[in-house]
DNA sequence: CCTTCCAGGCAAGGGCCCTGTCTAGAATCG
DNA sequence: CGATTCTAGACAGGGCCCTTGCCTGGAAGG
């Protein structure tokens, strides 16, 4: 509804957007099928599924048969062309580097997964991400060219305006100057977006929640980095620089009641790891068993806590990574944030539980929105 | 973009809202300038005309000289009508209430204000504030009508559902359970709108800087109470319940370096007053002569600043209220922000800055927000 | 008084969508 | 095996909305 002034063709374009949408959804329909599914006329659906064939945009797909059960006329499908072309999906951590290749559909067509040995050196995932991107993206070409666009989950902050990794003190990911525009951008025509690992995997939470039901919520990831993402108003929100998140630098109580930085205590407590600035993750498991320890972690990260409570009043926290979940299941299931109550920090209550998503979330976030990007490359410049 | 799927008379809306923006913007116009303002064709914007003056949307104002160079015809000056109705906007602060009727052009229509004696009791913001927005209402009543619907900035935590203010301990103002919706539901045929008084604030400041620079912001407010509006990607974020930014709970350094919580800062000092729980800005105001004080103060109002830049990454902070921006003006202008250096807790570097706005700044933002809802009141049941 | 100039009305045309009807062809049934 | 039934698609008619182009009427100026 914006600079929409002379509008008459904007009514069709929304006609041909109905039943691009509807092909995204049903891989083939006949064209009846499209008036139906789209609540459009059938001779409107006709003339714009015309127009879409003649752009390149649908084709016929030869199949003839309107199904088992139809006894009358035999239909013709259609489907997106193979023009529609591929979304590429691809999420650097220090573990190593996967790269997807998907279709509109959110099908994938090519997958490669990169190792990286520990510790994980700046030219190592380099050499990981040329690689996997590579051979994804060349395995996929064959069949359906080179990708529109990428999307890009990294375990390290990103500079939203240029997509460059950024360096932060006492952040436990070494990737250097790394520059997934760039690299990524050799290998795809149309925009490159990159993000955060943690933004990512919020993403993927919420939309794994029922009925958009996750709104404002805070997701706390808590493994070798620390890190969260703030989804306000159902969006991430990323912030001037995108460095939204950065909580390790949080004041918090320390051992003994002093302030200090989040990401301090877990040097009070000798759990970062020698070589990088990580967190010991494996340590820090055994750690919690302890007591003293367990306390002096909840007590800090209560803190943090508070701070996001405070700051962005989310409907609830939800806590990834590694160890993060680990807190919780101390607690009875039943009453879900027991174990990591504010300490009356807070005048209102928050509730905490466990992400649901755990496998690669990060991964998932991007891939998902690979595919949204896809499909609206697709229908935005109809 | 949505639901809009059986769209043809969506062009004629897009038309008449054209319009109808058109004369909002210049209060009254001929159809041939109305058609070269818009864009849209001579006997388009006629007949959009003859609808709306029709549905009573716009009158013809019996003005016929063209203006004074004309040479040709006498055309028709056509205006909005009076049938447009007007906005309510309310501040309600402890030291009084302010009621203003607008209208669509953003005039003011009626005005009233209430002062309320020291200390502010819940009883006496009530009556304040029925008198209040009585008087306005009545005022304008006799000329165009009720108010369609209401705006109101509060001095206190707002439920982002309901409309209610929120008590929280440590809160300075008591305003018990006043509800402003159902106040101003009796003055008011439409929606009331209810938010906290630091929003309103902030967005006054957002729409006070030219070309929507400010899309990423905090603005601090530091009076008697404190509070904090977080500006993401251009909009004022509210959290799930409406209380984010509630930074008095938030844990910094205190005087002995000790994690406090950021109001216990201002109780450690002597700077809160007796009867209320807020903070004694007078005396503050002496206190930040003293070296000391002023340390302290600027130690926690880091840690404040720390947590605010860390979780929402702010592109500049704003400080704003009775007491803030004295924090800058001690130091030199040309380098904003020196006097409230992070102290190297921040690995990166955000410019802080005075609020621009400070006659009233949250009436002002309750004010253009009732302006622009009313705009579009008019303009959506089109 | 005539010319100039502009607001507004009118006519024609094109685009888009909808309803309603017809046709063709395949599966099913008697 | 033919009649029936059912559905996809084509076609015609009509309404709505916008645009270009032309005409008209009336006021100001020479």
């Amino acid at each position: 509804m914006e600079a929409a002034k002379p509008s008459l063709d904007l009514v069709r374009s929304v006609t041909d957007e109905h039943v691009l949408r509807a092909l995204m959804r049903h891989r083939r329909l006949t064209r009846a099928e499209l008036a139906q599914e789209t609540g459009i006329s059938k001779p409107t659906a006709g003339e714009s599924v015309r127009r879409l064939t003649e752009r390149g945009l649908l084709v016929d797909t030869g199949e003839r048969t309107p199904g088992g059960r139809g006894k009358g006329r035999v239909g013709s499908y259609y489907a997106l062309s193979g023009s529609t072309g591929t979304a590429l999906a691809v999420a650097i951590a220090p573990e190593g580097v996967v790269a997807e290749v998907v279709d509109v559909y959110g099908s994938t067509v090519a997958r490669t997964r990169r190792e990286i040995s520990r510790p994980a050196r700046p030219a190592d995932v380099a050499r990981a991400l040329q690689e996997a991107v590579a051979t994804a993206a060349g395995d996929a070409e064959s069949g359906a060219g080179r990708p529109r666009l990428a999307v890009v989950s990294a375990a390290d902050p990103v500079d939203r305006a240029t997509g460059r990794l950024v360096q932060l003190p006492d952040a436990p990911f070494l990737v250097g100057e790394l520059d997934p525009v760039a690299v990524l951008g050799a290998h795809v025509d149309g925009p490159v977006t990159v993000d955060n690992d943690v933004n990512w995997a919020a993403r993927a939470e919420r939309d794994h929640a029922d009925g958009g039901e996750l709104r404002d919520f805070a997701y706390l990831y808590l493994g070798e980095g620390l890190g969260c993402a703030v989804v306000s108003d159902g969006v991430v929100r990323r912030g001037h620089g995108g460095l939204a998140g950065e909580i390790a630098y949080l004041l918090t109580a320390g051992a003994d009641g002093r302030a200090v930085r989040f990401i301090d205590v877990f040097a009070e407590l000798g759990l970062r790891r020698a070589g990088s600035s990580g967190i010991h993750t494996d340590r820090l498991l055994a750690a919690l068993r302890s007591p003293g320890a367990a306390a002096t972690l909840r007590e800090a990260l209560s803190g943090v806590l508070a701070a996001v409570v405070a700051l962005a009043d989310p409907g609830c926290v939800v806590l990834g990574g590694s160890w993060g979940p680990a807190l919780l299941d101390d607690a009875a299931e039943p009453t879900p944030g027991e174990a990591l109550s504010l300490d009356g920090r807070m005048p209102w209550a928050v509730p905490v539980r466990a992400a649901r998503m755990r496998d690669d979330p990060a991964f998932a976030g991007a891939r998902a929105d690979a595919v949204t990007r896809l499909r609206a490359a697709i229908v935005a410049p109809a």
